[in-house]
DNA sequence: GCCGTTTTCGGCCCGACTGTTTTCAGTCG
């Protein structure tokens, strides 16, 4: 079973137990356990299976470790179906309505027997809800328009499509004349994968003139609240946006505050009582007095701590570092000299190998690889043996003829569902740059996956694993990969990972990532372009990367490619 | 339910905004 499904358990039982009133604290504790199990890169099964103490992972005590086991062992969890027998499904969902909690929930549960979205409307409209004290018109509004809202306000989006909003709001806020700070905070800024919703923060003389500029702007579809320092509205594509303006004073504090993570807040101001400090979005104060709170960097020093770049900021191992003043520097977008993945109109991309060469010099890159698909890929005219080597030749005559760039002979080569390579050795030992990949059969049980994945780990001639679980986010799972056997086989065997800088890839995952980096395993950046636009995907693998703590110097292709050869088999 | 250089009890992050209230609970981030 995998460790998301296992949390899954536990945030389900949290929800349960939130709605019947039970000890916020507990509520919390089933939380965090399940956050633990969703980020680390421990193996759970594994561990169960070998009798390791689960005690030892963050916020997992005896009777969450006991669960755990329960669990893995059995497939349920007793207490899950108890609550589940005690509050039906579609009560649960009524969290889902924006401002819409669990204790409302409950109310309407306990206090009306409504046990749905379609019960609960039909409540709201006909006035009932209203009858219920500590409720009135209102609420029913806010719920009649949730609930016919609700494909468009629980999305999540790319942090590709986030960030673009973000940004331009923000630079347009810049241009008001009261306005004379403004950052894109929360985990935009700190460059998450997806995007919930947009945090933009601003020092301001006058709010009004911010908050009026921001209603007014033509990305935006409605304000959804407004008070002094804070105003919250939703974009036309339903992304929701909070603006903070803050004084001058407060704006490292509030920039900390914002950028979040909830969890990495949480620790900073345990960090401050311990001091006895207190730290909210308009300082660090000591009893009343401001101690810091201008830069961030302030903030953290004041608590003994280097300052943190925002894509560590989710308190995994961020604290660590910081307190020992042994901050990573982060890979930057510069770093990157080459790339080693992308597609020509010799299978599905949409430009030449020329084409593709020119635009990569523009962007003062020194070698890429051509990787078109091998022939299991017929949708995207993949490339058989003979086709391939021809291609080859066409890449090495192109190649004399192109100056300030070299560009390598490259494959990306299928790993069959039966467990064999697309192509023969004989073929793939004639380039310079073999990726192997899973395209299909993603949904074949986690030994047969790891076999097909070994295949070409252990092949001499695949160089490196391409997204190696093949999910898409928003949009699909990878393949149940026992990630701990898979990297310490990539280490064994010199096979490089890589991370597929596409938004909606992201494959490995920072987590993964940084795993692999532990194990001293080259990861690869590269963008799977299908055309030269394709190459501006780039820096969300750079994000990626950063967000797994890695430094130019574990990134492979921040070499030329004659010192990356080294770090290949 | 978890956790501990004040350890087995008594804490557990903090503030803005809304809607419903006349002083606050609920929700959200």
């Amino acid at each position: 079973m995998r460790n998301s499904e296992i949390a899954a358990f536990f945030n389900a039982l949290a929800d349960l137990l939130e709605i019947d009133g039970a000890n916020s604290f507990r509520v919390r504790a089933y939380r965090n356990g399940a956050r633990t199990l969703d980020s680390t890169n421990a193996d759970l099964t594994r561990m169960v299976e070998d009798e390791d103490n689960l005690t030892e992972l963050d916020g997992i005590g005896k009777d969450l470790a006991e669960k755990i086991i329960t669990i893995i062992q059995t497939g349920s969890l007793p207490q899950l179906l108890e609550m589940q027998k005690k509050i039906p499904a579609g009560v649960v969902e009524m969290l889902r309505i924006p401002g819409i909690g669990p204790k409302k929930v409950g109310t309407f549960y306990r206090d009306l027997k409504i046990e749905s979205l379609e019960q609960l409307k039909e409540a709201a409209e006909k006035g009932e809800l209203a009858k219920l004290k500590g409720f009135g018109k209102k609420t029913e509004e806010t719920i009649i328009e949730g609930i016919d809202t609700l494909d468009l306000t629980n999305r999540r989006f790319y942090l590709a499509e986030a960030k673009g909003y973000a940004d331009e709001i923000r630079n347009d806020l810049l241009k008001l004349e009261s306005v004379k700070q403004a950052e894109v905070a929360g985990s935009c800024r700190r460059r998450k994968e997806t995007v919930g919703d947009l945090d933009v923060l601003v020092t301001a003389s006058d709010s009004a003139e911010a908050m009026d500029a921001l209603a007014a702007h033509a990305l935006v579809d409605k304000v959804i609240a407004r008070g002094d320092t804070k105003q919250r509205v939703r974009l036309k594509n339903g992304i929701e946006l909070d603006l903070r303006v803050v004084p001058e004073e407060s704006y490292g504090a509030a920039l900390v505050y914002f950028t979040g993570s909830k969890e990495h807040n949480i620790v900073l101001r345990r960090r401050a009582q311990e001091r006895d400090l207190k730290l909210n979005e308009y300082g660090l104060f000591k009893e009343e007095k401001l101690v810091a709170g201008k830069t961030e960097e302030e903030v953290y020093q004041k608590l003994d701590l280097a300052w943190v770049p925002p894509e560590l900021r989710e308190s995994r191992i961020e604290f660590d570092l910081a307190e020992a003043d042994k901050i990573p520097e982060l890979l930057e977008l510069e770093d990157i000299k080459g790339d080693l993945h992308m597609h020509t109109t010799a299978s599905d991309g949409k430009a030449s190998i020329a084409g593709m060469a020119e635009a990569a010099k523009q962007q003062g890159l020194k070698y890429i690889a051509i990787t078109d698909h091998s022939k299991r890929v017929m949708m995207a005219n993949g490339l058989d043996g003979k086709r391939l080597l021809k291609h080859w030749e066409e890449i090495d005559r192109v190649n004399e003829e192109t100056k300030g760039i070299e560009i390598l002979k490259g494959i990306e080569c299928d790993i069959l569902e039966d467990g064999t390579l697309d192509l023969e050795d004989e073929v793939l030992k004639q380039g310079d740059w073999v990726i192997a990949v899973l395209h299909y059969g993603l949904k074949q049980p986690r030994a047969k996956i790891m076999k097909r994945l070994m295949t070409a780990i252990t092949n001499p001639y695949v160089h490196m694993i391409g997204h190696p679980t093949g999910r898409l986010i928003l949009k699909r799972p990878g393949a149940d990969i026992d990630m701990d056997e898979f990297l310490k086989a990539c280490a064994d065997h010199g096979t490089l990972l890589e991370i597929n800088a596409h938004f909606s890839r992201l494959d490995l995952s920072e987590v993964h990532a940084a795993a692999a980096k532990d194990l001293g395993i080259p990861i690869v950046i590269n963008t799977d372009a299908h055309s030269p636009e394709g190459y501006n995907v780039r820096q969300y693998g750079v994000y990626q990367a950063r967000r797994a703590g890695l430094t130019k110097a574990d990134v492979a292709n921040t070499r030329s490619w004659a010192q990356m050869k080294k770090l290949m088999k």
